[in-house]
DNA sequence: GTTATATTTCGATATGTCTAGAAACATGGA
DNA sequence: TCCATGTTTCTAGACATATCGAAATATAAC
């Protein structure tokens, strides 16, 4: 797809983001990881009714935040990684034009805040 | 204020960027820096009516993304970077625990996108 | 084929958000 | 004081989203 996303994308995955349950199915998933959850354990784990969570699951696929597939009777949803870094791209983006005294910080600690473990030196 | 944000705020200030306006406010105070803008600047810069945009600004404010100071009539908005920083953090927090492989190309990525500039190196 | 499991779609209600006209409020200059 | 400029609050209507019971769909096991 493309790497630099329009304002509408943008819009379209901060609304996703913008709700209780998937903004923690978005964050269960993130650290799932790529093997992802099944749409029910997720379901469970968050006490969400099924179908509720189901129209979920669609917003944050929809937003190119998750992905689906399928296994046995089971649906696997797992993080989109890039659609994820086109949307922190597009809310950084240009931040620092002319001006790395606003955005080093903003960056560095955004990393530092990621990252103190020693997994990502 | 807190460094690091709960669910509640990151939903605040998520919502607070999924609306046009909104998205495109932070964004022009992103690049105007510290310095900031005067509300209706941005009002005539956006073609949005005045009382409008100051129910977004507000929304921005209150999210903890941008910051207003009063200047003879006018009122500056500026970015609130420290809010910014959190909500970035909030996002892919935890997503490396134990995880790396999933979680430094995103973080580079990121970064280049934001950055590919000699500035911020 | 039948039954059990997993997930999604349908439908209806309730709740929340966006918008902008009009009025109110604040500040600075004549 | 009086007026002009800049911004916010009030208000109401239009629109969008969240929720969940019930029904529908899909797959696998027996």
């Amino acid at each position: 797809m493309s790497r630099n996303m329009d304002i509408s994308q943008a819009i379209e995955a901060l609304g996703a983001l913008a709700q209780e349950s998937r903004l923690k199915v978005f964050r269960l998933l993130l650290r799932a990881g790529p093997e992802g959850m099944a749409a029910g354990d997720i379901a469970r784990k968050l006490a969400v009714p099924h179908n509720t969570l189901s129209v979920h699951l669609a917003v944050l696929a929809r937003a190119n935040l998750a992905g689906a597939r399928k296994e046995g009777r089971s649906v696997i949803y797992a993080v989109n990684l890039e659609g994820t870094r086109a949307l922190l791209s597009y809310l950084i983006e240009d931040c620092c034009r002319g001006k790395p005294d606003t955005c080093l910080p903003l960056i560095e600690a955004t990393l530092a805040g990621c990252c103190t473990a020693e997994c990502c030196t």
